[in-house]
DNA sequence: CTCCTAATTGAGACTGAGTCGCAGTAGCAT
DNA sequence: ATGCTACTGCGACTCAGTCTCAATTAGGAG
């Protein structure tokens, strides 16, 4: 697994390339995603850093986090149709995988097949269509909550 | 395939069983509903009424979409993470299937898989989780776009 | 190091989907 | 026909996300 300082200076490199430039916030907030495991929401990433003594406003968290999935540190996930806001994940820490999402607790479980994967890339040859991502949601109840 | 009556008056039971009153409205609703054979939201939805004529308030449309979906008429889907607004379909028209978006042109190509459905279970099976609903989306480009 | 310019930031206004409270309306059981 | 409730429409409200704009800052040129 890459070490984090790599992905910084990837962001970096990507910030250049566009003519963007390397601000205080962008490092801290791309230092932040990176250092976070877990799904998350922009205000979760506005607080953790807040709590950190560093102030960003709204309006940066969102368009830095655009940023970041254009340069490919940071993915975009929906983990339900019931969420009205978004969550996003980092690509370093979190591999590719699926969810399966409890309706009765709210624990995501993740997963992923390569027997899936494949039967997909088979469906997509036969429409000619070309994969570039997807996403597989479980919703039901967990062991738990049956 | 069952009669468009069957379904309104499963609806109308629904209603009863509920406590809940057969209103013009909601009738004007679930026949609509059921005539639309493609994804909706539910401005598309209020304006196919408003051109027959019926005029019914956003608030209603709202409400009357929740009691169709708790009565088994419509299922809500989410298209992508990009789209901002719901999308609903009616459950007799549309099958089970899952959808491959084109980012290029946003067609949208249904596909089902009982094989992938079976490795799903499968996967649910080793982790006791009881699946009620998934849904399964590709985004990518389709024959034309790439 | 200083200057200059374009990119960036934060604040707050704005948008658009969806929800809510309320006053008037209308099913429907008796 | 009456009365009890649920229903409807309206408009106010919420909340995520976007946009505008004036003030700030990165960072290349000199």
């Amino acid at each position: 697994m890459p070490a984090q300082g790599d992905k910084i200076s990837q962001f970096e490199r990507y910030l250049q390339s566009q003519g963007l430039k390397s601000t205080r916030e962008r490092k801290a907030i791309a230092r932040e995603v990176l250092v976070i495991s877990e799904h998350f929401d922009p205000e979760l990433l506005q607080s953790r850093l807040r709590s950190k003594g560093t102030r960003v406003s709204r309006a940066t968290i969102y368009r830095t986090l655009d940023h970041l999935i254009t340069s490919g540190l940071v993915r975009k996930t929906s983990l339900d149709v019931e969420h009205k806001t978004a969550f996003y994940e980092n690509t370093i820490v979190r591999g590719h995988h699926e969810h399966m999402v409890c309706i009765g607790c709210g624990i995501v479980i993740e997963f992923t097949s390569d027997e899936i994967e494949s039967l997909q890339d088979e469906i997509c040859d036969n429409y000619r269509f070309k994969p570039v991502r997807h996403t597989h949601q479980i919703m039901g109840y967990c062991r738990k909550c049956h």
